[in-house]
Formats: structure tokens, sequence, C-alpha cells
DNA sequence: CGTTTGACTGGCC
DNA sequence: TGGCCAGCCAAAC
């Protein structure tokens, strides 16, 4: 059957192991689209596909959300229960922790 | 159909 | 170092 790029960018992220990352524009290279569309597609995401889609960030390192967001505080926390570390600017070192 | 809208990026200032 | 800008393109309107 032919998947959908929706579908591409799910595996992808699917295959992120557990205490690391992947940007978006990663993941854009991988599946070969816009950045913004794996934005789009992360915003798609439902509970029930059990996916790690908080283990995506952006380019810069940091979580793609306002700092005083219920979404944010989610995000970090999960990525820092699997050890993943922020620095005291809120950023991720991609060195240490991004998976491509 | 034409327009607007992003969980983005790289580059410039 | 940090913020702004244009380009990007699938989806939603």
């Amino acid at each position: 059957m032919t998947l959908n790029l929706y579908q591409r960018i799910y595996e992808v992220v699917a295959q992120i192991p557990k205490g690391k990352v992947a940007t978006y524009g990663q993941i854009s290279k991988i599946v070969e689209c816009n950045p913004r569309v794996v934005g789009y597609a992360m915003r798609n995401i439902t509970e029930k596909m059990n996916l790690p889609w908080y283990r995506v960030i952006n380019s810069r390192g940091k979580i793609s959300f306002p700092l005083d967001s219920d979404a944010y505080f989610e995000q970090r926390s999960l990525l820092e229960t699997e050890g993943v570390t922020f620095s005291e600017k809120n950023v991720i070192s991609l060195d240490k922790f991004s998976f491509f």
C-alpha cells in the first residue's frame, strides 16, 4: 500500500529511541518535505497513535511551545524523565542527544 | 478555486 | 547573543 506523507513522518518519529531527540529539519530531510509540514503532521498526532512526539524539537535545540504553556511543561517533563537535560537557557544539546 | 496558516529554518543585522 | 524576515508547502478555510 502507498504511504502518504504524514505516515512516513510518523514512521521516522517512531524510530527515535528513548533518551534521544530529532529536529523537525532532520525529519523533513529524511522524508523529503518542507520542515513546516513536519510540524503540521505533529499537530495531527493523537494519543491513540502512541508516538513519541515529544522527542521532536526545533533546530535551535528548543521546544517549540511557549515557555509558560502546559504543552511546554508536559513535553519537557517527558524528556527529562528519559534523561534528556536542558541548559539554564532551556536548550537541549543536539551534540549529546540528537539521534541523527 | 484563491487565501491563509503554521509544533520550521537559515541567514542577515 | 538575540530577534526579525523571507521562503517554504501541505492543509484548512
